[in-house]
DNA sequence: TTGATTATTTGACAAATGTCAAAGGATTCT
DNA sequence: AGAATCCTTTGACATTTGTCAAATAATCAA
């Protein structure tokens, strides 16, 4: 990215300090920002028919924002919650739309991040597709381990898309 | 889009006549272009463990592409193959990734054929964690019945993420 | 048309997972 | 510490879906 570039974008960011269980998005909120989580943990998460359904979690110098409130100017059926205290960097969403418009840089950017969006969400179905929830459990636990420390069992199975007791019994055999 | 953008994209539009059974685009092979159906109708594909796996199927007026391949330009695990005979107007991929890079209206254009893609992917992420067999099958006949009458039971409930008898069961019932 | 191939249906059974209910554990707040 | 709340485990059972095998049905090509 030229300096230019970089100059321009540093003109939108903010930082602030998210306590524990407050919320970096709020439900129905339009996404304002792109969230940079620089310390601390996150989790993303949805309703469905009453309940949570977690969709992903951002831990150390992870992105998260809605990308569809954020790019679609809509509210946000997402929720992004403080799992812990956290430090998140923020880049403000008008400023970088606005940029973007004649900044094929800036556009650029806007494709990586459909682009492993995407690639996410591909993976995710995949894996419900043809894994078990046993093996998808296991792969959570080989490539986030930490995941699994920092948060309540039930959104594990959420995300998961599983019931909690059947995440329950996996574990115990495991 | 201006004028100017349009008449720089028509530089790379070509059209080719694809008979039934044929591939728009092979295995493996890097995706050159995004393809338009202008007429017939196309199903795209990919081999998990050796099977067959549909992804979805393109139909009059709509547009087909490996997104991955494309914006990669690594080969195409996705096939695309012509499921009748069928028109196809294609964008050729080095002239429009070129545009893209300095011409933000193209760039736009990426950032909503990604958007679209998100919003599929995650549709059929839902789709599957929260819906039935039975449910998943009604509404593709709900939404997309020339679907089922255009392709064999076995590619839909490859889509639809069942078993063919599974498929075969659901429909004597319904 | 006839045989070959491909597609679909059906049956019997097994495996994976969900649901409901209850019991233990752990944590937090006062 | 004790009460309240939240989290996790366990049991019993139902449901959904998959797998394997075989029988029909439909399509295609010589």
């Amino acid at each position: 990215m030229s300096d230019a570039t970089q100059a321009k974008l540093q003109e939108y960011i903010s930082v602030v300090e998210v306590p524990k269980g407050e919320f970096i998005l709020k439900h129905q909120e339009v996404c304002g920002y792109i969230f940079y989580i620089e310390a601390g943990f996150a989790r993303q998460y949805y309703y469905k028919d009453g309940k949570e359904i977690t969709e992903w979690f951002a831990g150390n110098r992870e992105f998260c924002f809605s990308i569809t409130s954020y790019f679609d100017g809509t509210p946000s059926n997402l929720l992004i919650e403080a799992v812990e205290d956290s430090t998140v960097i923020r880049l403000h969403r008008d400023g970088i739309l606005q940029l973007s418009k004649t900044n094929p840089e800036i556009a650029q950017l806007a494709i990586q991040m459909f682009a492993r969006s995407l690639k996410f969400s591909q993976l995710r179905t995949e894996s419900i597709l043809f894994q078990s929830a046993r093996d998808r459990y296991l792969h959570l636990l080989d490539t986030k381990p930490y995941v699994i420390q920092k948060v309540p069992l039930a959104h594990i199975a959420s995300f998961l898309g599983i019931s909690q007791e059947t995440l329950s019994r996996i574990r115990a055999k495991v």
